[in-house]
DNA sequence: CGGATATCAGACCTACTGACATTG
DNA sequence: CCAATGTCAGTATGTCTGATATCC
């Protein structure tokens, strides 16, 4: 907005300052009454449907929130009967959260049509090459979301014997 | 996660995912009370810093917010003393916004000072030519932000003659 | 009078913190 | 007994909507 440079910090404010604007225009966009779930509970959903079975903990760290923040999300997501709640028969503390067939159907649904506006505005505004950009953006912002962090906490595997 | 096309459907969510998952990184790591200010505070503050004399609207538009959303957060930028408001000489409805002295200097500080982790980040784990290509990867990231809107509602020059 | 701006009041959504129960 | 997981309750933030007053 105003000094030139291109440090780091720099970089930093402006990618920060670039998504907080992004974000709000896809929340003005996309209305909030729009879809049923809201963006959190469909990517909590979408972990659960392509992930292996996890805990409320485990996704909690995959998106860095609390656990208990994590809870009430799915805990919308199985009221609605998009994922239900199995005990883990080695670990009698871990619920492993699984999606119901509902939920893989509203899940392939949804995660698209929630993001029409933006899927619209790429089309619309970007030329096949920033198109080609993207990936690698999007890969960026992802090894910068983990830096210095584990990936995935992936669901440990240590009941089910499937290979990690 | 798990399908591969690169349709802009597919590309629309893994970038709003990224964002989410980016943001939320942000917030788990600079934590709430490290920083007097909230990231909408200081974009605000920044752009009133650096800016054309500006409403409380305006600055809504601009952020793609409500303007009784906005008028909380100036609100709150006003009681620490970093803007003032000034009526507009030429029109009784509007009520300019303007940095104080105080505003500058914080803005300057804490604008950086809120990124540190991020800044950071991109340090530690992105190479040369990453970091050279973000500054491209963050314009895009406005334009999208911007598509088939004004892209940045600028202040009226209605009153003082102060070119367009 | 109609349109634009600002303000007041109430509500919601999402995430957070703290305290507690249960299991390994 | 300690660590990990889950649950319950209360809190905070940032945004939204609706209603109202003032000014062009």
């Amino acid at each position: 907005m105003a000094p030139p440079p291109n440090r780091p910090a720099r970089l930093a404010t402006d990618l920060a300052n670039a998504m907080t604007r992004l974000r709000s225009r896809l929340r003005a966009e996309s209305g909030l009454g729009s879809a049923p779930w809201s963006r959190s509970q469909l990517t909590a959903l979408n972990r659960v449907v392509y992930g292996s079975p996890s805990t409320t903990s485990d996704l909690a760290a995959a998106e860095y929130m609390r656990p208990q923040s994590m809870a009430q999300t799915v805990g919308t997501l199985e009221k609605d009967g998009l994922v239900e709640r199995r005990a883990d028969p080695d670990d009698g503390r871990r619920i492993l959260i699984v999606a119901t067939d509902k939920g893989r159907r509203e899940a392939e649904y949804w995660t698209e049509a929630r993001e029409a506006w933006l899927t619209a505005a790429i089309e619309n505004t970007l030329d096949e090459d920033e198109v080609a950009a993207l990936p690698p953006l999007v890969r960026i912002m992802e090894r910068l979301a983990d830096a210095d962090a584990p990936p995935f906490t992936p669901p440990r595997s240590r009941a089910s014997g499937v290979s990690s």
